[in-house]
DNA sequence: CAAAGAATATATTGACTCGATATATATTAT
DNA sequence: ATAATATATATCGAGTCAATATATTCTTTG
């Protein structure tokens, strides 16, 4: 999987603009999928040369002009063939854990810090999903909606672990 | 946060040489960062030139040869400095889900499929840290405890969610 | 005993990706 | 007015991965 195959994925249903498609990246796959506009602008010319999209330029009123992207028969095939191809590893990069494996090597209250931390950032994450959820719900496909579950559920069970984690090292700081 | 740290970090302990730099890292870190050979080698020349880690070369009996790196006093300052740094973004990336957000474009049979093999590699990285974290337990910090925590919570909540999932899907599919 | 496979060990390359930066227009708020 | 925000595209350096190459030693298996 690399972002070729998430912007197919994508215009499947709509024409986008390079724009779009960050935004929507944002808006709905940001909790286990991202690019930035270096990866889908370049990404996107490449795309259009091999023939999987097409683009066209389009006028707007009060904003400026954008290049909508739509996908051809051979992006579709191209995408089909992503989907049935084998599944790859998931990855996890995460700073905080990271530290949170070197705590040894620095006073506990900067670790406490960085729980909290933590634990703040992924509340806002868990807000923002449930707020997705039922923003969205009507128009989910089932698929989605276990994935969306996956991310609500992951970060409660982070909230939960975090929280007692908090209360174990304040005691552990105190004696 | 990038390879530079953590190599720091797992060498305020002990020695090691770019081999045993990866099998750390994959034994003990894989559940929340990880690193290739094709990034550790160069970083390891680089750090070297920067006067962060010393290289020594060791014989070894019934082994190929070894460069053993060692941190220096600059490299454990520069280490503390990634410590009292702010905090980084967690990123998480997953072909799975990514298929489970697209999979109103293929049948339900092939989504099926997806969800079980996520629940099975889920399953297997449980596993593994749980077993982990018996056998690593007395000598872990209490901030790595929480670590291991988190990478066991997150697997489980991820297990119940998908193994509700897979049901759902069932009962959809055969109406 | 020979051959194959696994483990140890280092290194390079091409392709992908990110974050920062640059540029430009239009709208909204102060 | 002018600052900030939103829309929109593009590029570059640095970091990273997966694959590949090379070489030695130990273990297994036929």
């Amino acid at each position: 999987m690399n972002s070729q195959d998430v912007i197919l994925g994508l215009l499947m249903h709509h024409s986008l603009s390079g724009y779009d498609i960050k935004h929507k990246m944002e808006t709905f796959l940001s909790y286990f999928n991202n690019a930035s506009f270096g990866t889908i602008y370049p990404m996107l010319s490449k795309m259009e040369k091999e023939g999987l999209i097409t683009k066209e330029s389009v006028m707007q009123e009060g904003k400026p002009n954008k290049n909508l992207y739509s996908i051809t028969e051979a992006g579709q095939y191209q995408f089909k063939q992503y989907m049935y191809s084998p599944i790859e590893n998931d990855e996890f990069k995460s700073d905080a854990m990271t530290r949170l494996f070197f705590g040894e090597f620095v006073e506990a209250h900067i670790m406490v810090d960085v729980l909290e931390e933590f634990l703040n950032r992924t509340k806002v994450n868990l807000e923002r999903l449930r707020q997705l959820y039922v923003d969205c719900q009507p128009e989910m496909s089932p698929t989605q909606e276990i994935c969306i579950q996956i991310g609500i559920h992951n970060s409660e069970s982070k909230i939960h672990t975090l929280t007692q984690g908090i209360t174990r090292l304040k005691n552990v700081e105190q004696k």
